[in-house]
DNA sequence: AAGGCTAATTGAATAGCATTCGGTATTTTC
DNA sequence: GAAAATACCGAATGCTATTCAATTAGCCTT
């Protein structure tokens, strides 16, 4: 009786520290030798398991590198929402730049990873599935600006995801660029000027207009057109004064 | 005689016609199934040659598609040069709005180029030789900044690198934002409204301060704090008039 | 223009790899 | 405790990129 209560228990348990162990190797494997340069022979040598047995958890090897690819998102996606949550402060470009400067850490530090998840980008059937794991990362900016906007730190016309790709194209090329000039020394500054940079971008083009509620479409060109009316006006009242 | 003289060169041309057949099938068969599920074979016959011959113009066909790439990329440099030189206004956010405008019709149109690009993105030797591709391309951009910075439209202290990786980070994550809402219709709208919207972005953030030479971090706030001060002024003025 | 020499071409053979499958061990159930 | 179900294995399969020995075409000398 006991065996019965128990036993699938512990068969699960056992079955899913099996699992780990298969993650765990490919992991190692992919981040070693990349998607085709890894050997499923390997993965299953490391993981000391029968090589088809891989195939009784996971249906090829492209399906097992999204599981690790998976697990990696969301793990990201979890710290992410620390950083948001531990910030004290509660100001928009604030928490942003937090953002920011985590995101750029983790493309520097775990460019592994972001390659791999590239190298799935071509088997048309998969790629919307690892792309419901990135929806779920950024879902962290995406909350954050619409609590700005609610906050109204931030204009409240501002497209959401036009910003969002600003936001996440222009860090990744950045992080791309930032990794080709550290190469020799791997210690990762701990502020980046880019951030910055990005950050007083978004606040220069995206912060709201701090007087006026009613217009929508501002931008410089407005605002310089505002500008010059008001000179005017100015000028028609020094001539009526004088 | 004659044949001394003439033949190496129907020869050249023979070869050379040969060189194009197998480019031009493997253009075909890549876009069309990818890089891995195109088969050398089906390459061959497309360009009515034997299956070894192919092996005996390119290494592998990792670099036959390395080919194809490069003749793609450096088709685009030549456009987007075209497009620069074409534009007849001189100023600096009008030809940015030119390139980025050619940049994302690119993306968009030739989406299956672009996929295919990162393709190669993992073996590690051949990266470096489709870096240079781009790096050319991305050299018209980089001539633009300079002349606008001389011209005096952007700030001296903007830094190039930072500004390109944010130009073309955005555009091709809002490419790829833009291509998934299109699917059925695949027609271009002329104007994106990201278009503009980065270009805004750069003229607010990047835009040379017009009469001020000391402060640096302009932008928005500073015109806006100015609006307020001529504000204030008319409504002095008025004052004293009534 | 004939024949030798070089370079180009070929497709069958090779080798490497993911995936499958028939059989064996292990667990669960009655 | 045995039958049924499940998990496990690694040799066999099938599919490809790549190589290679043999063949052909082009070129040059005499």
């Amino acid at each position: 009786m006991a065996t019965k209560a128990v036993n699938p228990e512990t068969q699960r348990v056992k079955l899913e520290r099996k699992e780990r162990a298969i993650l765990d190797a490919a992991r190692a494997v992919f981040v070693e030798h990349g998607f085709d340069g890894a050997r499923v022979s390997e993965i299953a040598r490391r993981a000391h398991i029968g090589e088809g047995t891989i195939y009784s958890y996971y249906e090829s090897k492209a399906e097992l590198m999204l599981a690790v690819l998976q697990q990696f998102w969301d793990g990201l996606t979890r710290e992410a929402e620390a950083v948001m949550a531990s910030t004290r402060i509660e100001r928009f470009y604030d928490r942003l730049r937090a953002l920011a400067q985590y995101h750029l850490n983790i493309l520097i530090v775990n460019a592994d990873f972001i390659n791999l998840s590239f190298a799935l980008r071509r088997n048309n059937s998969e790629v919307s599935v690892s792309r419901d794991h990135l929806r779920q990362y950024v879902a962290v900016f995406d909350r954050l600006f619409l609590r700005g906007q609610d906050r109204g730190e931030l204009r409240g016309d501002a497209v959401l995801w036009q910003a969002r790709d600003i936001f996440y194209g222009s860090l990744e090329y950045s992080g791309r660029s930032i990794e080709m000039t550290l190469d020799a020394d791997h210690k990762m500054r701990e502020q980046e000027p880019v951030v910055d940079q990005i950050v007083a971008l978004f606040r220069s083009h995206y912060g709201a207009v701090d007087g006026a509620g009613g217009t929508d479409s501002s931008t410089f060109d407005q605002l310089s057109q505002k500008l010059d009316q008001l000179s005017d006006k100015i000028d028609t009242l020094s001539d009526q004064f004088s």
